[in-house]
DNA sequence: CGCATGATTGAGTTCATTCAAATGGTGTGG
DNA sequence: CCACACCATTTGAATGAACTCAATCATGCG
């Protein structure tokens, strides 16, 4: 399905940069896009993926790019998980999304990116760049209109994030994130109710708002209430509805 | 300037009910918004206005909506602060946004409202009928384009109270919140550096996820360090750039 | 097999919460 | 005009959740 994107990681890898590029490559031609707001038809992806370039990054590498950078590109996840992070003034750094495939990032003020974003694990991603697309939007209006169902179903992911945030203790962000997880059939076998979590306790940590070591007391916390059992640190067998009973979250 | 809607208050008052409606009255035709995002032309507003409502909501009564409620109106803020909670299971209430004059606000997820709203103060709002206003902005495609940053604007606004709420204590969330209300010409005598907190300790617990009391505690705190001067609960001498030093926002 | 990285555990501390009580301001009725 | 009642704000004290720092334990890789 994805093995032509499997090539591109190697060919990252062996020139030695930590983002490889290649132009006008098609969208995925498949329909198995999330319900997550966009959902274009086979022939409006055609269209977009006229301007679109394609890069990998890899996880261990520099960011995507970095708050302040002049903006002039949006990115769309096509496989791998993206993690957004704004660093305040005291040095203290904050995730503000994670990006699964479906998602678009990259949103500017004044010209310039916003956040930070970097790949937690190894994505393929595609770029295009933001004044192409803008007119293209002007002149397609039922895209535009989906591009805005997107944008406000992204207000709401953030909102639901800052609910989190504010209304939830460690253990229950932490089951939230958990049944997140469990969307992702990448990540989460559902016959065996396996979960491999993708991502380290640190960017667990930072992406809810705590410190590595309280994520690991919230598993265990969360393991002691029999919601879930950990096999090795990353494989972990979940109860889906009982973890999302118990994070009290609509 | 805002004359008229003095009249509809009273209006809404002499009826006994929280809302009042009012139909086809125009986008008061002054350029005076903030730079919040949709900046309209006046031609533009015109012909918005030509389906809008106007309603006037009191401080004390009833939700504007409540969430799950269905949705078939999206609402503009022309006067007053309206704020955006949800509840969860558990009972906990959590703000997700406070709205002033120039927001937007009415997400919808399947057709029913995601949030409730409520006026924490004497409001006069615009509604517009969802269906209608989509299809104009497909007909529209450059007014459309402007309600699409005003959402990609809204997106990054949310991710940065998510970064107040998950990177700072309660302390430096309250500085950043009279900052904010400092920017609103209503509230803030620029000479005199003198604001007026519109809102309760309560709503402003709830907006920066804490309770009515440690919001009092902060403002101690605050004004110990000299970064305020309280003249009465809701008169305060502010030094604006000092706190937002404090806040360590960027 | 040993190192490096990430995960886990422990102990002490800080910050915010909750519950209870006191104070202050506002508006109403006498 | 004053007194009272009501509501919001403020203060106090005790509790609890999560953080930090440090040490120990796995896991994977050379």
């Amino acid at each position: 399905m994805h093995i032509w994107f499997d090539m591109k990681l190697t060919a990252a890898q062996l020139d030695g940069s930590n983002m490889s590029v290649r132009a006008q490559h098609p969208w995925p031609l498949e329909d198995d896009e999330e319900a997550s707001g966009l959902d274009l038809t086979l022939d409006e992806k055609t269209e977009l993926s006229h301007f679109c370039d394609v890069i990998s990054v890899g996880a261990k590498g520099p960011p995507i790019f970095t708050q302040g950078q002049h903006a002039d590109h949006v990115f769309y996840v096509n496989e791998g998980i993206v993690q957004g992070r704004h660093t305040i003034r005291s040095g203290v750094r904050q995730s503000v999304a994670l990006y699964w495939p479906g998602d678009f990032f990259g949103l500017a003020r004044d010209g310039m990116f916003f956040n930070s974003a970097e790949a937690v694990i190894d994505c393929t991603l595609y770029r295009y760049p933001i004044r192409k697309l803008e007119k293209f939007l002007i002149s397609r209006p039922r895209i535009q209109h989906k591009f805005l169902m997107k944008a406000v179903h992204d207000i709401r992911k953030t909102q639901r994030q800052l609910i989190i945030m504010g209304a939830l203790d460690v253990a229950r962000r932490l089951a939230v994130f958990l049944v997140d997880c469990c969307g992702h059939r990448e990540y989460f076998d559902t016959g065996t109710q396996h979960l491999t979590i993708p991502i380290s306790r640190h960017d667990i940590a930072d992406h809810i708002g705590t410190s590595a070591e309280t994520v690991t007391r919230a598993i265990n916390t969360l393991e002691k209430k029999g919601l879930i059992r950990r096999e090795t640190p990353w494989k972990l067998e979940i109860k889906t509805s009982e973890l999302l009973a118990f994070s009290s979250l609509d």
